[in-house]
DNA sequence: TATTTTAGGTTCCAAAAAGGAACTTGTCAA
DNA sequence: TTGACAAGTTCCTTTTTGGAACCTAAAATA
């Protein structure tokens, strides 16, 4: 009864949910970013318990995401610093908050912001376009799965570039109406 | 003894994280992109028991993620549709897919691929600047948390700009190197 | 019309994970 | 040498999951 691993599914979604799909996880790392390093003070900046926090923090440099780094005279005592593939992660990060400071937030409370070094300006984290360069959202662009996904949804071939970021205007929701 | 919530922390990711924090959640809604709409789908193709999958659907149509609309004739069997707000989380799965593409799988092996309406390109979504239009990484942008969090975090006022995302050159590591 | 299947749950129990708090082991600093 | 700090570990209790069976109403089928 152990219980569900999503790290075997063939999705990317999937697989970065088994490592980063829990709260405590995302809280540790956004701390990292906010230049967090050290046990104690992880443990009293988010006020999760300590086995908690050292079962996260060891699955976290097991997969890289995290390195483990001596400091001190006696190199018994450790930092928790970001790896190359840990700071990959702040897109996700950024794509989070942006969507908790729209969503949950007044607009004019917004709890993060970000400047953007090259100009300077506070801005937005905009989705965009490899290719053209354009604004990508959930209007104007399709998603595909990958086999292995699709055969587990059972979907024919003709729908696989039609996930619902793709929907048609009459499904789409008027902001605020949840009903 | 309740479970941690992060809903009250002002801070736009850890209350994201109160809502869309646990894998479950994520692949649901992962499922809604897809189209997936009934109960039972929803159960088969993600092998959650059911009283999860009741529990997290009903969480995300209280949040106003997804709305619950009769079908039939009776009006009483229910789809989950992604609202407008639900909708809006698309950038958090892109970035989210387009971390595990990158490093999780094989560069030629990517599950997950995303079409651009506007261009009709397969394309790889990229943060970019809603100012400048320019890329947006951990190398060249700079994040605050608000004042709230700032203290928990006891920092001081020159700190606030300075998450890691901005680090220094000589704190960058190489890719795949997580020793 | 009677029966079966489907949809959308609920109930029950055992196992796993999280919370709370105290305890350990080694360092450092006065 | 005493006390405080860092980084865990251990013990115990409460919550959450996972697994499976059960329930009720609506739709489909024979």
């Amino acid at each position: 009864m152990k219980r569900t691993s999503h790290n075997d599914k063939p999705c990317g979604i999937a697989q970065t949910l088994g490592i980063i799909g829990d709260s405590w996880t995302m809280l540790i790392l956004r701390n990292c970013f906010m230049r967090t390093r050290r046990f104690d003070d992880f443990q009293h900046q988010l006020g999760l318990t300590r086995h908690v926090l050292t079962d996260r923090l060891k699955k976290l440099v097991d997969y890289g995401i995290l390195k483990k780094v001596p400091y001190g005279e006696s190199g018994k005592r450790y930092e928790y610093l970001l790896t190359h593939k840990g700071k990959s992660l702040a897109p996700v990060f950024m794509a989070m908050s942006n969507w908790g400071n729209e969503w949950l937030f007044e607009d004019s409370n917004a709890p993060t912001l970000y400047k953007h070094q090259a100009c300077g300006q506070v801005m937005q984290p905009v989705m965009s376009c490899s290719c053209c360069g354009g604004v990508v959202d959930s209007s104007n662009v399709k998603m595909t799965m990958g086999h292995a996904v699709q055969e587990t949804m059972k979907q024919e071939p003709e729908e696989r570039w039609d996930a619902v970021l793709g929907f048609s205007p009459a499904q789409n929701f008027e902001k605020n109406n949840n009903s």
